[in-house]
DNA sequence: TAAATAACAGTAACTATTACTATTAGCTTG
DNA sequence: CAAGCTAATAGTAATAGTTACTGTTATTTA
């Protein structure tokens, strides 16, 4: 990764702040309106295509949800809980490394990354 | 499941037959136009509306592309793995519930439901 | 400091999906 | 088994998320 070569620009680096800033797991239009408010003229399409750029280059990762794709400033391996009740995303681990690697030795795949998602109700709800 | 009043419609039950008669996971418009060799003039929005009842229903389950839903008629728990190299998705088992109940048990989580899906390169293109 | 070009803002286009409307066809009940 | 109720339909318009395009700006490098 990060093997690209990318121009240092401020548009990219203040998405990524804002990303870093927040626990939730916004889409690109939330990411887009907190940006606005740091630099007013951004252009969505900006947004987009630095979003691709920083999963390109390992700084982020995307996370999906039904329809809209979401992301994660917090790229260290973990999983997704989506509560069903109040809409809110958690980072929680389930799955490590040693599950993968043990069907890689059993299989023929090669598994090269994996993204789980879950769903039901998050202590608060409940 | 299944507890919700659906009249028959030739045209979903001929959505189900093109779903199970595919290994592929196809997304809506694939399934469209399978389904208008059978009934040429069937309307996009009836194949997302039958699609979306079928997993209501529980007769089909949803997997998440990038961006596109795809689904797949094979509804007993399994996972999701695509290959980077050729494109083709494959049920695989990875997942079972005890992994899931041992972490209810731990946490004050309700999970309800979980969708993993992995990727890399498989058999055939190694 | 000038040339090369990545990145930009602004906008148009595209794609997947959903909503709307008038019509058709399963189901229920008298 | 005919009449009435309304789910489901075809066809089309609208929406939302995302990507592509164009002329301009700004970062890098030599």
């Amino acid at each position: 990764m990060e093997s690209i070569k990318h121009r240092y620009s401020r548009q990219r680096e203040t998405i990524l702040q804002v990303l870093r800033g927040t626990l939730e797991h916004p889409n690109a239009d939330w990411i887009y309106n907190k940006t606005r408010r740091i630099i007013p003229n951004i252009s969505l399409g900006t947004v987009y295509r630095n979003l691709s750029q920083l999963v390109e280059s390992g700084r982020i990762i995307r996370i999906k949800d039904d329809a809209v794709i979401r992301y994660d400033a917090n790229i260290k391996h973990h999983d997704h809980f989506r509560c069903t009740s109040c809409g809110r995303w958690y980072d929680i681990e389930i799955l490590d490394n040693t599950v993968i690697e043990s069907f890689n030795k059993k299989h023929k795949f090669h598994i090269e990354a994996f993204n789980l998602e879950l769903e039901g109700v998050c202590e608060i709800c409940l």
